[in-house]
RNA sequence: GCCGCCUUAGCUCAGUGGUAGAGCACUUCCAUGGUAAGGAAGGGGUCUCGAGUUCAAGUCUCGAAGGCGGCUCCA
């Protein structure tokens, strides 16, 4: 196989997928494209009446190797425009035909894009391999036998429509991945099945953590005594860190009319978002608040501001409200309740950068204690007339945003132009979870275009009014979409400081000198503020031990005679909290157990110090 | 929103037109236990909802709601 192997394999397989198909269905099935993708290939087909369901995959594959087994070459060939034309029209395939008009025009396939008028004698590849013919641009191999036989797999089938555009007809997309070995593939199915047993929706359910109801709505998960405590102690972090560089806490109600979005320009933007409240008193129209951002430059409005007084800083973790469309709603990762750790900081000009680099480290130090790795992305303007705000405002923040981040240092990161709101500029964090998963999560984007609607400004030195710059900065982003990450990230093992329950005491039986020192156990687990919980059921242990398992509890010890007699408690420690060299008989006394578990709660706050 | 698949007990799922099931969970009883499931009995269902076909519908058809996968990766 030669240099990017892989790609032709890939491609070659899409190939032989239609090829399959037509084989199975008739050469009535009308293609649209396959590419080589990520770890594998797909083929849009529309079969017309006929939809493939999952169990046509395995018949599809089978087909599939016999073709591989036939030995057949891929022969390139060309032909002229008006000769793909007819072979277009000649076989059926409307989809191909769009495409060879749209190089005729443009002088290549790609949706949408704009190239020059191609002239008669211009020439499209071919590629033929059996009976199989199908315009195509080229990356094969040379012979179907080059493509490991025993690598690849169909995954799913899915609906797409052509060339992404929700106009045109809705194809079926045949998905499938490929590998160079067998192991490779085993490898890959091996990663996929570690991801699903990860899942947050699973671990959510498993773990107690959140509940969703018909009754409430789709998009509208409610939490668990367990996922709130993990909600409020993430929550907390992102607040205290946030206090620590000078933020304070704000307040706004979750309905406003509705002119407050018309104002900021919102509600041209959104209002398709909105959900619509209706006063059944007055004629207004009220809606829930889909962002906090025009709340929070009303209090900034609210009084005269001096130069002295910025910047402002407002943080506010709380709940908006967004009508997603139905299709894109999905366990905790789209809700339509979304909280966010949401912080607007007004500051004058000058001040972007120091605002900048205290808000980059807190996000720093938050994802070091998620410890996930962190990759940003700046994201500048380009040339285009897209963009809102004065020019040398615009060029000044990039500056001083670039130079906040190398100055950060030890952090990997990379421009991109182009990718700025139209707005103002920004900076996206790139997490990485524990499966290489990158996830886009805290932001902190600069906003020279509400402070204009809104009219915003302080007083200067000069005795002017001065524009503010507004800075919105999110570190955990929504709270709800954080938790579906870090659920799967920790595979629900979370770390002690923020576990719904800390320790599981359980007794072994009924008996006033074990009961004595249960009741000893829960005075100095509440005075030490670990949170616990008891099992006094009437189960085996070995069963109250696995249901400590199964909930993945950090600490769990068993009270019985022994315990009672001795004072010593021999403490059984979720594995990923010590490592290999387990020591299972390790015993404490009941105050050093309580100190040890409260020395570990108290870690995230020793970690959160800036 | 659109395409496909799915929805049966709290959970995970059997049940292919003829009397609604299993495991776990729950309740009670027995067992008083030693670090990942002790034993027995019991309760629990408008088969998501609505309409239709049929002598008969969990099962077939249509619609709605909810869930899952997908809808940018250059022929």
């Amino acid at each position: 196989m030669n240099k990017g192997g892989m790609s032709a394999v890939r491609h070659s397989l899409a190939h032989v997928l239609a090829a399959a198909t037509r084989r199975l269905y008739g050469n009535d099935v009308k293609l649209g494209v396959g590419p080589a993708i990520e770890n594998g290939f797909y083929y849009d087909m529309d079969l017309g009446d006929k939809h493939l369901v999952d169990d046509d995959l395995p018949k599809i594959e089978k087909e599939m190797r016999k073709i591989l087994a036939e030995k057949q070459d891929f022969v390139a060939s060309e032909m002229t425009i008006a000769e793909a034309e007819q072979w277009a029209k000649d076989n059926n395939q409307p989809y191909k035909l769009e495409l060879i008009e749209d190089f005729k025009h443009n002088g290549t396939t790609k949706a949408g894009a704009k190239g020059k008028e191609q002239s008669d004698d211009a020439v499209m590849s071919f590629y033929t391999n059996g009976e199989f013919v199908d315009l195509c641009q080229g990356g094969h191999v040379a012979n179907t036998a080059d493509i490991p036989a025993d690598a690849f797999k169909l995954t799913k089938i899915a609906g797409a429509y052509f060339r992404g555009d929700e106009t045109k007809p809705m194809m079926q997309r045949v998905y499938g991945i490929a590998f160079a070995t067998k192991d490779e593939l085993n490898d890959y199915l091996a990663r996929q099945e570690e991801a699903k047993a990860r899942d947050h929706r699973k671990l959510g359910r498993e773990l107690d953590l959140y509940a969703t109801s018909d009754l409430v709505g789709a998009g509208l998960p409610m939490f668990t005594p367990r996922g709130t405590v993990l909600r409020e102690e993430i929550a907390e972090l992102s607040n205290s860190l946030r206090e620590q560089i000078g933020f304070q806490k704000v307040w706004v109600p979750h309905m406003t009319k509705k002119e407050l979005y018309e104002k900021s320009g919102h509600w041209a933007k959104f209002g398709g978002e909105l959900f619509l409240v209706k006063s059944q008193e007055t004629s207004d129209q009220f809606v829930l608040k889909p962002m906090n951002c025009p709340h929070h430059s009303r209090i900034f409005a609210s009084q005269v501001r001096s130069y002295r007084d910025m910047p402002q800083r407002y943080l506010e973790t709380t709940t908006v409200y967004r009508d997603e469309k139905s299709g894109e709603l999905g366990g905790l990762s789209r809700v339509r309740s979304i909280t966010q750790d949401d912080s607007h900081d007004f500051c004058r000009p000058d001040q972007i950068e120091s605002e900048i680099s205290n808000l980059l480290s807190a996000v720093k130090t938050i994802y070091g204690i998620f410890d996930m790795k962190l990759r940003v992305r700046l994201s500048y303007r380009d040339d285009s007339d897209s963009y809102l705000g004065d020019q040398a405002l615009w060029d000044s923040a990039q500056q001083q945003l670039k130079k906040a981040v190398v100055e950060l240092g030890d952090i990997e990161y990379y421009e991109q132009e182009g990718e700025a709101a139209f707005y103002g500029p920004k900076i996206d964090f790139m997490a990485t979870d524990a499966l290489g998963r990158e996830h886009q999560l805290a932001t902190a984007q600069l906003d020279f275009v509400q402070p204009e609607r809104f009219e915003l400004e302080y007083i200067d030195q000069d005795g002017t009014a001065k524009r503010p710059v507004m800075i919105h900065c999110a570190l955990l982003g929504s709270i709800e979409r954080f938790l579906s990450v870090y659920i799967e990230h920790t595979a629900g093992k979370f770390p002690v400081w923020v576990a719904p329950e800390q320790l599981r005491i359980i007794k072994v039986k009924d008996d006033a000198v074990i009961d004595k020192l249960m009741s000893e156990l829960e005075e100095e687990a509440k005075s030490h503020h670990i949170r616990y919980t008891v099992d006094d059921s009437n189960n085996s242990i070995g069963k109250k031990v696995r249901a400590a398992e199964l909930y993945k509890v950090p600490y769990t010890i068993v009270v019985g005679d022994k315990e009672a007699e001795s004072g010593q408690i021999g403490v059984r420690i979720r594995k990923d909290l010590v490592g290999d060299n387990t020591d299972e008989s390790k015993q404490f006394t009941v105050d050093e157990l309580m100190t040890a578990i409260q020395a570990e709660h108290d870690q995230r706050t020793k970690l959160s110090t800036l």
